[in-house]
RNA sequence: GGAGAGGUGGCAGAGUGGCCGAAUGCACUGGUCUUGAAAACCAGCGUGGGGAAACUCACCGGGGGUUCGAAUCCCCCCCUCUCCGCCA
């Protein structure tokens, strides 16, 4: 959610951001919303003023004065009422219009659509083989790693079973993630798989409507979350924070479910696209200071490339185009490893995402900070981004490291985890 | 799942229809005193909305209701604690 105020003293500025987003808007409207709204509370605020002065004489009142005044309150009575109508219609809409605005956009960020992030930098070249390198389905059902058909009969269509190493490839790369998150002074957390309605809206989710990809439990308001990020923004809701123990720097591991509603066109083969997964996930607050939040954000992209160094596969790092943005997000880095079995001779595969959501995300969770030099508080600025997603790391893993005899290398830092350096085939 | 007790400012805790945005204590900030500190004393000390400002309004877990008037009464929901049951 942007700031009204800002809305109202920046018209132009959150117009054209719009059209860089490509969201239709209605700034005018907002205008004139805001005016309504302003004058029906000064109205609001003077006749309660007036009930609460009614209301006080009337102890103090002669048995001859009391019933003019009871009148006078009835009356009163009637026009809060009226008041409070007219209020709530015209902050409904205005909560509405100012619902669809998306976050303000980083002056750097390109714009464009999907088609349009730039790459800032590449580690690593694609991967060369001296044989014909299989996709990572082919290689998982010659290892005897998963079983769609089991998962298929147990949960339907999207869902897997993780079969003998690539568990154990699970564990360790869960492991080797927040050995490596720790490190960095991130807290760590398992949470909730599940949040409440108001928690998912908070953080900017939908959980309902034929558009979501957030499944839900019936005759509850509990979702299945889609990421961490949604029990980890909800869990300091209207807190108001130090702003000197910022920034907090927490992980979460969770599992992450998606209906993927619609999803299905593109080509998604094998894991790379599933209704279940398991994510270690970054979730940081900073003060609402840009220069504070890039920083930070800055520091989740290194932690996610080091940890892509580190398992040895080549990726690229994307600055994402304006037009293909999330509603929250100010700037996001996408990081793209180079997967061999993707598309016709390998392309690059999205494995993690870093965000920085300013304020957006706080000011609906209600999150502030605090500092004694300054009066009031302050909307804190959020960032979230992957430390690894199991499902798409393994695929980028598995198909990397495949040698000709069809078993996979184990890069060194994971071997402590799982105990080999090899996944071979079986005799 | 059953029975009971609760949810009030940063914390503790009073308040059961008007004098309550809320006593008191602790914590915190400033001041007096002191060589300095402590103690003592004095003062200040929640958040948000509207307004250029004066000022004003809202907020006592959340939402509805009763009333001229609600922290206080009624209804629904959420949460916490205690006991019992069940259970990895």
């Amino acid at each position: 959610m942007l700031d009204l105020q800002y809305i109202c003293d920046n018209p132009e500025l959150v117009e054209e951001n719009c059209k860089n987003r490509g969201v239709k808007c209605n700034i005018p409207r907002i205008l004139e919303l805001r005016t309504q709204r302003s004058s029906l509370i000064t109205a609001g605020d003077e006749i309660r003023r007036q009930q609460k002065e009614t209301a006080a004489k009337i102890p103090k009142a002669t048995a001859e004065e009391r019933p003019t005044f009871i009148e006078q309150g009835k009356q009163l009575k009637v026009e809060v009422a009226e008041n409070e109508a007219a209020l709530k219609e015209v902050e409904t809409e205005l909560h509405a219009e100012q619902s669809i605005l998306p976050n303000m956009t980083h002056p750097e960020a390109p714009l464009g659509g999907e088609e349009d992030g730039s790459v800032l930098r590449k580690w690593g070249e694609p991967t060369q083989f001296d044989f014909t390198p299989k996709d990572h389905v082919e290689l998982m059902a010659d290892l005897d790693l998963v079983d769609f058909e089991a998962g298929a009969k147990v949960a339907g269509s999207g869902f897997y079973f993780l079969k003998n190493e690539a568990v154990l490839l699970e564990m360790a790369l869960v492991q080797f993630a927040i050995e490596k998150v720790r490190g960095e002074g991130f807290t760590l957390y398992t949470t909730p798989d599940l949040a409440r309605q108001d928690v998912l809206q908070g953080t900017g989710y939908q959980p309902r409507g034929p558009e979501t990809q957030i499944y839900s439990i019936e005759n509850t308001d509990l979702s299945l979350i889609a990421t961490a990020e949604i029990p980890l923004g909800g869990m300091l809701r209207d807190q108001i924070l130090d702003e000197a123990e910022l920034p907090l720097k927490a992980a979460g591991i969770s599992h992450c479910f998606r209906t993927e509603a619609g999803g299905h066109g593109k080509a998604s083969k094998g894991i790379y696209r599933v209704h279940q997964f398991t994510k270690v996930e970054m979730f940081c607050f900073t003060a609402a200071d840009f220069a504070k939040s890039d920083e930070v954000h800055q520091l989740i992209v290194r932690i996610e490339e080091e940890i892509f160094q580190a398992l040895e596969i080549p990726y690229q790092v994307i600055d994402t185009a304006a037009g293909d943005l999330g509603g929250p997000a100010y700037r996001k880095f996408d990081l793209e490893a180079w997967m061999p079995g993707r598309g016709d001779g390998g392309t690059y595969g999205e494995v993690t995402s870093a965000s920085n959501c300013t304020d957006f995300q706080a000011r609906r969770l209600g999150i502030r900070s605090k500092s004694p030099e300054r009066k009031g508080t302050q909307f804190v600025h959020t960032l979230n981004g992957t430390a690894i997603a199991v499902t798409r790391a393994m695929i980028a893993l598995i198909e990397n490291h495949q040698q000709a005899d069809g078993s996979i290398r184990i890069p060194e830092a994971l071997q402590k985890w799982l105990g080999t350096d090899c996944i071979c085939a079986k005799k």
